[in-house]
DNA sequence: AGCACGCCGACT
DNA sequence: GTCGGCGTGCTC
């Protein structure tokens, strides 16, 4: 350990993580001119990388190389005065450790662009606004925009940024134009952290808290200072973002930073406007719309404490934080926290073991929490904590089984539920109609012959679409022009089998010719705030209907529906993914939490298939808490997660025979080596080919890992990367390791 | 992943 | 004659 406490050690070898699927580290030489801290882990790097020059991140300082020196090239430019930030670096590795993935393409992944791109950090300055006192504003006669924003600029004495200014609606011209005029001027201010106003970070005052809000606030004031992690449970309309809110008043208070996350439907700017009307304090969004450079602003405040509350989507797990004071983690059972390519990371299990290391708190909340943190809750591991009322008066509505057996549809719509939406309709309420299912049908078929319209790159049928027309693939992106007649017998009898959200809503148009119907799935809302625009007119609440998606199950509030109908609640039941139906029981739950959140009492139908299915009729009568705990137990008795540990590897080729013939070496070469009891006590099943194999033109297989304790799994999956690492034949193929996989697609 | 090198088919 | 297809190999 040669004086691993110098300020500035000595330039040995340098191990560099570069952006490469390679899972290994780079050696270089130092160059000439050593930063002024140091060769630190952390610093980024420009470094030769064959013939081009790429940005890397020292790792490790090492005495010597397993190359000869000879073969080091130099690195080119530090880029970096003080090295990214520990908590960061250390995230990084744990994550490229627990999923088995390269540290240099984590770290690449978990960097903001400009940094990766090798943009200097900021060290940002802001501009803040100030309006002129005194001045003449006759100019401003003909210019309302710029007399409204002097109006703003005058509200804020402090001064106002630029950025703060755009959020208000006002373009960067009026702004010139006031600068222009003399009647506003700007100063250039480093960003210091905010300097706590008095104590006062409320802007507006905390909501009273009911008595079991109350409780759960009381627990969480308990673990303010460690590790202290939480399962809220708290069914729809509770008031879980309330106990989120003065949980983060209360570690901002102490001048701590509290880390949101929410799914990526659920960063709404409702949901943002929520916050940021709470604090006096700046509340940092991630969202998919920042540039670059604003992405880089908020990565810096956070990294050096300036930001005290930041709330973003999965990749916002990675983001710095000097003075960590809590993570929270809303809708926590949600499919969108995991990472499906690249580092397949869960952001809520990343979550975990940042609270640990930080020794924070960490509030995992749900309506329907996931089996895993459930049973997490119910063992003890984590503390359990609950909310069982509606703010409304009413409790929540039950799910009503309808029987789709032997009876006709119109649109996937019973007779009984249309009776149902009519009489809603004309008591002035609203209904919402939830198909899982874009475009006008699922299947385009043959009266005659009984073809099928299926993709040709893929193991599946396409979708009949009517705005516009055409057959289209969900799962690759092919698309036909509808056939007039039948491509292999030629009968003109070619019909639509299934409804989707399409279908639905021009079946329900023909029916309620008067009534406004909003259809809300990806295709209706593909245009930037066309979604926005139909909550708006929603929000109005006049009678009508609301055909959609699961984008219309999550988190909005629609105060004004009463009726909510499910068209078939059958598809997670016997599907051969061992979670599709704790997914569904979620999906299900979700929606019927739509119904009835204000003032009047709803009703959710449901119709199905199986009226007499033992989950689903657990989940009806008793919610699904109840359903919950009843799957966990068969988890246990099937040795299912979360009573074991899996990982999967897919292997994927449009040659066939070279995805089989590697998953077959490679599982083969597993098992001989899981043979010798002192490897890793571990399980290994298949190979077996994907659920639809062939997805555009690309087959697909698995092998599947599980272990009944963690660091088995791990040892194994560790054992299995390296064996394909080494492989040859393996760079034939394209292949990837998913540890705590969530589909087995 | 990039980005070379390398060895065979159809084009100005 | 060369432009370019993607198989193979390498990156400190």
């Amino acid at each position: 350990m040669p004086d691993a406490f110098s300020s500035a050690p000595p330039a040995g070898i340098l191990n560099v993580a570069l952006p490469s699927p390679l899972r290994r580290l780079f050696d270089y030489l130092p160059s000439a001119t050593p930063p002024a801290c140091g060769w630190q882990p952390g610093l980024r790097v420009r470094v030769p990388f064959g013939r081009r020059e790429v940005v890397g991140v020292i790792v490790e300082q090492a005495a010597t190389s397993a190359l000869p020196l000879t073969q080091l090239r130099r690195v080119s430019e530090v880029l970096d005065e003080a090295p990214l930030p520990t908590d960061w670096l250390w995230l990084c590795r744990f994550a490229a450790r627990y999923y088995q993935h390269g540290l240099g393409d984590t770290l690449h992944h978990a960097l903001p662009a400009r940094l990766r791109q090798g943009h200097p950090m900021a060290g940002r300055t802001q501009r803040l606004w100030h309006a002129n006192a005194g001045v003449d504003e006759t100019s401003l006669a003909r210019a309302p925009r710029q007399a409204a924003l002097l109006e703003l600029l005058r509200q804020h004495p402090h001064g106002l940024a630029a950025r703060a200014i755009s959020a208000h609606g006002f373009p960067r011209d009026a702004l010139l134009g006031l600068e222009k005029k003399g009647l506003a001027r700007f100063e250039e201010v480093t960003l210091a952290a905010p300097a706590l106003q008095g104590g006062n970070l409320l802007a507006t005052p905390a909501l009273p808290l009911n008595r079991e809000q109350a409780v759960v606030l009381a627990a969480l004031h308990e673990g303010l200072e460690r590790f202290h992690p939480c399962l809220l449970e708290g069914v729809t309309g509770s008031g879980k973002t309330e106990v989120y809110l003065q949980l983060i008043e209360a570690v901002a208070a102490k001048g701590r930073q509290s880390l949101v996350l929410v799914p990526e439907i659920g960063l709404t700017p409702q949901t943002l406007a929520r916050f940021r009307s709470r604090f006096k304090v700046p509340v940092l969004a991630l969202h998919s719309g920042l540039s670059d450079a604003e992405r880089l602003d908020v990565w810096e405040a956070a990294a050096d404490g300036r930001a005290l509350i930041i709330i973003g989507t999965r990749s916002a797990i990675f983001t710095p934080l000097a003075n960590p004071g809590a993570i929270i983690v809303d809708e926590e059972h949600d499919g969108s926290y995991k990472q499906q390519d690249n580092l397949r990371y869960h952001a809520r299990d990343l979550a975990v073991a940042r609270a640990h290391h930080h020794q924070i708190p960490l509030l995992l909340g749900s309506a329907t929490p996931s089996l895993e943190s459930l049973h997490q809750a119910l063992s003890g591991s984590y503390r359990h904590l609950r909310l069982t009322q509606r703010a409304s008066v009413h409790p929540p509505a039950k799910l009503e089984l309808v029987d789709l057996r032997h009876q006709p549809t119109q649109g996937g719509l019973l007779p009984i539920t249309l009776r149902t939406i009519k009489a809603t309709l004309a008591a002035g309420k609203q209904v919402l109609v939830f198909i899982n299912r874009r475009g006008f049908a699922p299947t385009l078929a043959c009266h005659a012959c009984g073809w099928t319209a299926d993709c040709l790159q893929c193991d599946a049928r396409m979708t009949l679409h009517r705005q516009p027309s055409l057959l289209a693939c969900h799962h690759c992106d092919s698309r036909r022009a509808l056939p007039d007649a039948c491509p292999e017998c030629g009968s003109a009898d070619l019909r639509a089998l299934g409804a989707g959200t399409e279908r639905t809503e021009e079946t329900l148009q023909s029916l309620f010719p008067k009534t406004p119907i909003y259809r809300i799935d990806r295709d209706s809302t593909r245009r930037k705030d066309s979604f926005e625009q139909m909550l708006k007119e929603i929000h109005r609440g006049e009678a009508s209907l609301l055909v959609g998606t699961q984008m219309l199950a999550k988190g909005h509030h629609l105060p004004h529906v009463t009726l909510v109908v499910v068209i078939n609640a059958d598809g997670g039941l016997y599907a051969a993914d061992f979670r599709a139906l704790e997914h569904s029981a979620q999906l299900l739950e979700q929606v019927a939490g739509r119904a009835g959140r204000a003032a009047d009492p709803g009703r959710v139908l449901v119709q199905t298939l199986h009226p007499d299915d033992p989950h689903l009729g657990l989940l009806a009568e008793h919610g699904y808490g109840a359903l919950a705990r009843s799957l966990l137990d068969e988890r246990r008795q099937a040795k299912l997660p979360p009573f074991c540990f899996m990982a999967l590897l897919r292997v994927e080729s449009p040659r066939e025979e070279a995805a089989t013939a590697l998953i077959q070496e490679a599982a083969a070469a597993l098992r001989e080596w899981l043979a010798n009891p002192q490897s890793a006590d571990c399980f290994c099943l298949g190979p077996v080919p994907a659920p639809m194999e062939r997805r555009q033109n690309r087959y697909h297989l698995h092998l599947m890992l599980t272990a009944e304790r963690r660091s088995q799994l791990h040892a194994a999956a560790n054992w299995l990367v390296q064996w394909l690492d080494a492989h040859r034949e393996a760079r034939k193929v394209r292949w990837s390791i998913d540890i705590d996989p969530q589909t087995l697609s």
